[in-house]
Formats: structure tokens, C-alpha cells, sequence
DNA sequence: TAAAGAATAATTGTTTACAATAATTGTTAA
DNA sequence: TTAACAATTATTGTAAACAATTATTCTTTA
């Protein structure tokens, strides 16, 4: 705990964005505003406000006199969180693709993304490649130079981790990242029909990999970790 | 104000806005704490927290040490508030087409919204004429029963009145009620091309009827009040 | 032994008080 | 008369105290 106090809820708000981007807050956990207090050094007060903002975006769930959790998407939740993002996510591609068009896109970071993806999916931890795959459907929706559209997409990207975190594989990633390769080039090549095709299929294969059948194994009892 | 103590800040949000949907609250004004608190009888503490939220969706604006105000979307705002718009109802119409195609869409609270729109768009009051319009975009993303698309949308309506506010002729109407017919026969007619289409023409229509060059007479300034 | 109830502890809900900052008003001097 | 400075007022920022609620532990009893 630091000597000056800290103040800002914003930074409390992007603690648990990351924890949960790199799958480290799982879903259903308690966050204790005291605990957060004494871990970080924050007022609780501070605490609060970001846990408040959190509430809001959906990523934490309020109970009243009970405090907040991290959400635990269900099935339906789950659905409509990437029915949620296609809407979103298609007018992302529509947005660059006119861009593109118009020669007032630059794309170098995206490509280079694209570069770390292929370079390192196969070394990196679950953990990171979770975060890698996030990073590129953020970048995305940051490049249309619009902050209502990354405000609406922003929260989406770690529910759609818990939403992993509770139905899929952990050893399967979450995120092809050939398929990221393809949206890319489909918008160099300025085809609006293609792009919108490969950003519905890459999601609706998100939502595939999903199993919600057996998801009582990873709920928040003792049983799977001293059976 | 009441004896009883009001403690929900959702109401503060309702509050505001709802004033903006009904153009009584305008962009720019300052917003207080205490003086809130005095007129409607919530604790500051609870005002807090619902400017806080309102902030965050962006209907007001937050300066450290002064407060909060009513945003006043500058130009570049009001197009990617338009933009943003563009995006997420060209979702909500594709996932209404889904459904009507699936025989799972209700349209019966949007009918008799296009009759009231019919009925009484000559009669009414630019106040009410707004919140009509606004209704009518609300509602269509409600249809969806997805509460991800209807966050997402929603503080961009109150957004796109401000701006309305700031840069369009007060008696012209906002929103054109025959373009909400010509969506909604669209989507019934289970034809995705043209109900797209009808958005979007319905959302640059509302962009090409504001005029960003003459705003100096709608600033802040007593000018037009007392000369 | 198990269940029910009581007592305790921990956590959240809310208000209030005080500190810090900004805006306004008042005063003085050039 | 105006501009700069000082004093005052008003408002926001923060934390801490207390109340209310829930969760847990302990005790009792069937």
C-alpha cells in the first residue's frame, strides 16, 4: 500500500477491467470494497465510485446490502452479449471500410497486432492469449475515431472472457486468429460484403465453441477443486 | 419535496433525463449538486451518484472542482453521435427482421406509436414532438430483448436532442414520421435491404437537417435573451 | 447429532462534517 | 474608470462516523 492515497475510480475501474481480460477475476467472485481498500489503497469511498461505474457497464453485479460480484454471465446473457456485439462489431467494419476507402485509415497497429497474434499464439499462456484476442476487437472499434461506439463496444469484450471463463475449454482459445488475419484483409480490400461476413462468422464460431451444457462444473462450489 | 427520503439515484438520471428529451433541459446548463438536492429532496450523496452515471453515458459533462452540465455536443460530436447511431439501430433493424422472420416479433407497441405519431404530429408541441421521436428509436431497440443493444443506445437518443438543440431550427421537426412508417413496413415485409437502407436515409435525413454554422446564437450567452 | 435460534462479526448504506477548490463580489490604486 | 488584488461566498471533493443489514459463529434444545 503506497504512502499517497489514491484517488481516482477510473483506476479502480481498469484493475478489474484488466483482472478479468487476463481471465485472473472470475466469474461469481466477491469484491469486498474494504478488502479492495486495504489491497490497493484506495478510500472506500473511491472504491465505491468505480465499483459503481462497473455495476453500470454490467461487469459487476450489485445485490443490494450484499455488495458486488463479478458477473456470471447465464446462457441467454451470454447469446445476447455477441447477438449484442455482431450489431456493434458490423457497424465497426462499416465504419473502417468507408474509411479505408476514403484513404483515412491507418491500419499499422492493427497489423501489427495481427503480427504478435501469429507470432506468438502458439507460446503464450491462456491468460495473455485471452488479452491478445480482446486487444484486436478493441483496437477495431478505437480505429473509427468514436468514442459512443468504443463506450458501447468497450464493455462487451471482458463479459464476452467471463462468458469464456464459464462455457468454454480453458485449454481452447476462445478466438481464431486466422480469422482475424481474413477480416483484416477484407477490409484493405475494401469489401464491405466480405468483412461483414467474416466478423459475423468469427463471432458466431465464438459462440459455437461454447458448450452450455456442462457449466455446473465450473460454478463457484469447492467440489472441482478437492474433488 | 417530500418527508420521505428519496435514496434512488436511477430517479436523478430519470429525472434529467428526461428534461433533455423533452427539451427542457438545455446544453450547456449547469447542473448542481445542492440545488438539486433542495428541489427534489435527495440526499447530495444520491445526486452524486446519479450525475455520476449520467456522466458517464455522456448527457452531462463533469469538470473537476465545478461540477457537472448539460453536454453540448460540438460538431464533431453530433456526427459521430449520428454515426454511432447509424451502427447500433442497423443492428437493431437486422436483428428485428430475424425475428419477424421468425414469427417472434410483437409489433404492436411500435403500430400504435406510428398511429399516435399519425394522429397527432401536427397538433403537438416541439416538446412533445421530441419525445415522440425519441419513443419511436427507443423503443424499436427494446424490441430486441437485448439489454446490451438497449444500454448501448440509449443515452445517444437524449445526445442526438441536445444536439438538435444546439444546431437545428427549434420549429422544424427533428424527425421525420413517415420515414418511421417506411422502416416498419419494411421490417414487416421481412426485407432487410430496405429496412437498412430506411435507417440510414431516416439518420443522415436527421444529420442534413442541422446546421452547424450559425451556433453562436444558441451559446450560453445572454445575447439573445435581452436584445 | 442436527436443527433452530441467539449472539457476534463483518459488510454495506447513508449522512454529515470538514477540507480543498473555484467563482463571485468588494476594495483599492493607478 | 478600469484593472488588479483581496476577501468572501458557494460549491465540490473526500473521508470518516454511524446506522442498517447480512453473514457467520456459537449455543441451546429436541
Amino acid at each position: 500500500m503506497s504512502t499517497t492515497i489514491k484517488q481516482n475510480p477510473e483506476e479502480v475501474v481498469n484493475l478489474v477491467f484488466e483482472a478479468i481480460l487476463k481471465n485472473r477475476l472470475k466469474p461469481g467472485v466477491k469484491l469486498s470494497e474494504i478488502s479492495f481498500q486495504e489491497e490497493f489503497g484506495y478510500s472506500r469511498s473511491v472504491v465505491r465510485q468505480g465499483f459503481d461505474k462497473l455495476v453500470d457497464s454490467g461487469l459487476l453485479i450489485y445485490k443490494k446490502n450484499q455488495g458486488v460480484s463479478v458477473a456470471y454471465p447465464t446462457e441467454g446473457e451470454t447469446k445476447q452479449i455477441y447477438e449484442a456485439r455482431k450489431a456493434i462489431e458490423n457497424g465497426v467494419i462499416m465504419i473502417l471500410v468507408d474509411k479505408h476507402q476514403k484513404n483515412t485509415l491507418d491500419l499499422s497497429v492493427i497489423d501489427s497486432l495481427i503480427i504478435k497474434e501469429q507470432k506468438l499464439h502458439h507460446n503464450l499462456e491462456h491468460e495473455e492469449l485471452t488479452r491478445m484476442s480482446c486487444d484486436f476487437h478493441l483496437t477495431l472499434a478505437e480505429l473509427c475515431d468514436n468514442k459512443f461506439i468504443v463506450d458501447s463496444l468497450r464493455p462487451l469484450i471482458p463479459l464476452s472472457t467471463l462468458a469464456a471463463s464459464v462455457y468454454s475449454d480453458p485449454k481452447s482459445s476462445f478466438c481464431s486468429f486466422s480469422e482475424h488475419y481474413d477480416l483484416v484483409e477484407a477490409i484493405k480490400s475494401n469489401d464491405l460484403k466480405k468483412a461483414s461476413e467474416s466478423i459475423n462468422i468469427h463471432l458466431d464460431h465464438c459462440v459455437q465453441s461454447l458448450n452450455f451444457n456442462d457449466k455446473a462444473i465450473k460454478n463457484n462450489s469447492y467440489s472441482h477443486i478437492f474433488s
